[in-house]
DNA sequence: TGTAGTTTGTTCATGGTTGAACTAATATGT
DNA sequence: ACATATTAGTTCAACCATGAACAAACTACA
């Protein structure tokens, strides 16, 4: 029978994995707050983000970039849409997809936040050295291909 | 002038740092469905292990722990509570806190929930070495200790 | 004592996220 | 070609989390 004395407090991995949410969470909720001023969102961002390095993706593939439902997209993009930082193209060969660009000002507004971002996680990294850094890229590499091969 | 073109796709830790980003959004989910059938969610778990880390907790302290607010709390514990999870009972010294303790049905569920949770993160976890483990949940314990200072 | 300030927990309005059901457009198979 | 299945995006209702405003209980200090 299992006994909750010797269940995770002692596994090392289980550990290390709550240390991890921790982390993430103190770091996702400092960034929030830095990111206030410039009256954006992290999903917001997160999209501004990936429409730069892939210009003319659809809804579809956003959402699945961001691991957010395509409803959720639906109801953001309007926000930014209306803000003219982005627009939306209904594709010419296949008329179901909408291709998103960014505008210049979405560009404009990414440098911004991007430089504010990067700030952060420079100062949060900094905690590390390079090869650490570099080790826990690979690591959260290999559990995010392992996790979506299911 | 800030330029896109060198900003933080080629800068390492804010690479690693997404990284980090898409595997605990993965793991989470992973998570949430494999917690589905016992009928308990990702916060309630984490409500479930605190108590049973510390017995006699206020609400307070709960919403503390868990990083939410206390509202929050006040609204996860009544289903808890209908579900014979927890017990809630006024202290007797300060009559405004509320001190929890787990029933014996509120252990055994955990017990059953912590199986899962630690098969899913020994599966996740066994990508990498004992010492990466490690040496992972230490720059994480940096990091949140870092930002716990502000 | 008594009065001001703090702390605990609750209520409530708000905004965010989700998944199921739906429409329109395209693909597939016979 | 035509019926069937799949896919992209939208709508909607339900659920969750949040923070501000609040009441009750406690503390501090004159």
């Amino acid at each position: 029978m299992n006994k909750l004395q010797d269940l995770p407090w002692d596994n090392p991995r289980f550990k290390n994995w709550i240390a991890v949410i921790r982390a993430e969470k103190a770091i996702v909720r400092e960034l929030s707050k830095s990111l206030a001023p410039l009256g954006i969102k992290l999903v917001q961002l997160d999209i501004l983000m990936n429409l730069h390095r892939h210009p003319g993706m659809s809804q579809h593939e956003l959402a699945r970039k961001l691991l957010v439902g395509r409803s959720n997209i639906t109801m953001l993009l309007p926000q930014l849409e209306t803000q003219g930082l982005l627009l939306r193209e209904g594709d010419t060969k296949d008329k179901r997809v909408i291709r998103l660009y960014l505008t210049a000002d979405g560009e404009a507004l990414l440098t911004e936040a991007l430089a504010i971002y990067t700030a952060l996680i420079d100062r949060v990294m900094a905690q590390s050295t390079p090869a650490e850094c570099d080790a826990l890229g690979e690591q959260m590499h290999r559990i995010a291909d392992m996790l979506k091969e299911e």
